[in-house]
DNA sequence: TAGGCCATCTGGTCCT
DNA sequence: AGGACCAGATGGCCTA
């Protein structure tokens, strides 16, 4: 079903990349699952299912011709670290999606759709602000007015340069998610 | 069925 | 030396 697709992707891949996959193609089925065992357990779900599936990635090939003895409980403790700051990073992403003001529908936006609402969110706040406090500004005297005005020129200068009209580029975004969903 | 998105594994590199 | 970080590879799920 998808094999036509799998097969596209693994075309990227490097002809050594592919030379050493067809010699591993060839290894006894019977060593697949050495040392897998224990990673399925701390893995999730996703990953679980594969596995259940008894199909054996190339992933889980290398692992085990890469493996030395000791290094690959060292390698079981590293991928679960990595799980772990995996998790963490895809906490920071709930966080900002929760933090950033968008249409409710029922599809969460994906990480690239965060980042890129996030990135606009942030530069039309700084558009606002600076708008709002530019009224006084000229009229300041104090270091602390003064510093407020070569911010203010900075951003304007490189919203200028920038030209992208964060907020209008924001609120079009916006608008797209909500269509696209 | 193709494409997008994601989770996981892995080896390399950087940092402490 | 070992952990953190990163990027590439891969397979699963979902949707148009």
């Amino acid at each position: 079903m998808k094999s036509k697709r799998k097969a596209s992707k693994r075309n990227r891949k490097t002809s050594v990349e592919n030379d050493q996959e067809f010699q591993l193609e060839l290894e006894p089925a019977s060593s697949d699952h050495e040392g897998s065992e224990k990673s399925l357990n701390l893995g999730g779900k996703r990953r679980k299912k594969s596995i259940d599936n008894g199909m054996a990635s190339s992933a889980n090939r290398r692992k085990q011709h890469s493996g030395v003895k000791g290094g690959n409980v060292r390698r079981l403790e590293s991928n679960e670290r990595e799980r772990q700051r995996m998790h963490k990073l895809n906490n920071a992403f709930q966080a900002l999606r929760e933090a950033i003001p968008h249409v409710k529908t029922e599809k969460t936006l994906s990480k690239i759709e965060t980042l890129t609402l996030a990135n606009n969110y942030i530069k039309s706040l700084t558009a606002i602000i600076l708008g709002m406090s530019s009224g006084c500004l000229p009229h300041a005297e104090g270091e602390e007015s003064s510093n407020a005005s070569k911010l203010f020129q900075h951003y304007q200068q490189q919203l200028e340069e920038e030209d992208d009209g964060s907020l209008s580029n924001y609120l079009t975004q916006i608008h797209s998610f909500r269509e696209g969903s």
